[in-house]
DNA sequence: ATTTATAGTTACCTTTTAGTATGTACAGTA
DNA sequence: TACTGTACATACTAAAAGGTAACTATAAAT
């Protein structure tokens, strides 16, 4: 939960995506609409079960995103994005941009080349 | 030194500017163009000589700000972008407006009233 | 009765990050 | 000779984040 005193906006929000994983989830996201939980593992093949919940969780509970249980067995369980998440997509698209083009400049590897 | 075998971009932008501190410093840099040690601990007073020290130090060495010595005493270095700084002042406006968004709604306190 | 599929949970450990408190260097000035 | 101003460095501690491995729940199908 968000509570500590942030010295300015930037940390807020730096608060709320700055998870390893949250903006890769966020983007997958963005870019399928809705989700199940072993989907997103097989689109993020690096990814643990358990870091997955843990970062689905803390956005959930920030209002990134929305988490919908159906009452089935085996269960199954969908993930789709917020408004404040859908907001955030020009963030990432910038922060993307800007990290091809430094990984370029330094000739730093990136594991992923979509996009 | 950036070295880690990074899942996309976005994860190698946020080990940039992910630290604590470094979005206001990158902020207040974009503002006074050069600054000293000295001035940045007055701007931010909540931040500690040794944090400063380091999260400067990283960025020098990430290559998104200068550092230049003065050979006197007492010392004299004065801080300032490069182009790479530079290039990241639109990710940093993007994320300060989404955090005031966010924060108007979900009424999250924050220090800083500027901007 | 066992297996399958799905979406988790839990205990534990390691690494990273942040923070506190104190010490250092050194030329110029009183 | 002691004091000042500036920009650090260092040792230590505390807290947060990330990761591994193993366990749980449950209806349906075999």
């Amino acid at each position: 939960m968000i509570q500590s005193p942030f010295n300015c906006h930037f940390e807020l929000t730096l608060e709320l995506i700055g998870g390893k994983w949250k903006g890769l989830i966020l983007w997958h996201l963005h870019d399928k609409k809705v989700l199940r939980n072993g989907e997103m593992l097989r689109l993020m093949p690096r990814i643990t079960q358990k870091m997955l919940t843990q970062q689905l969780r803390e956005m959930e509970e920030n209002g990134l995103i929305k988490r919908v249980v159906y009452e089935q067995v085996p269960p199954k369980v969908e993930y789709s994005l917020t408004p404040h998440g859908e907001a955030i997509r020009p963030i990432l698209e910038m922060m993307i941009d800007w990290g091809v083009e430094y990984a370029r400049d330094k000739n730093i590897p990136v594991a992923c080349t979509k996009k």
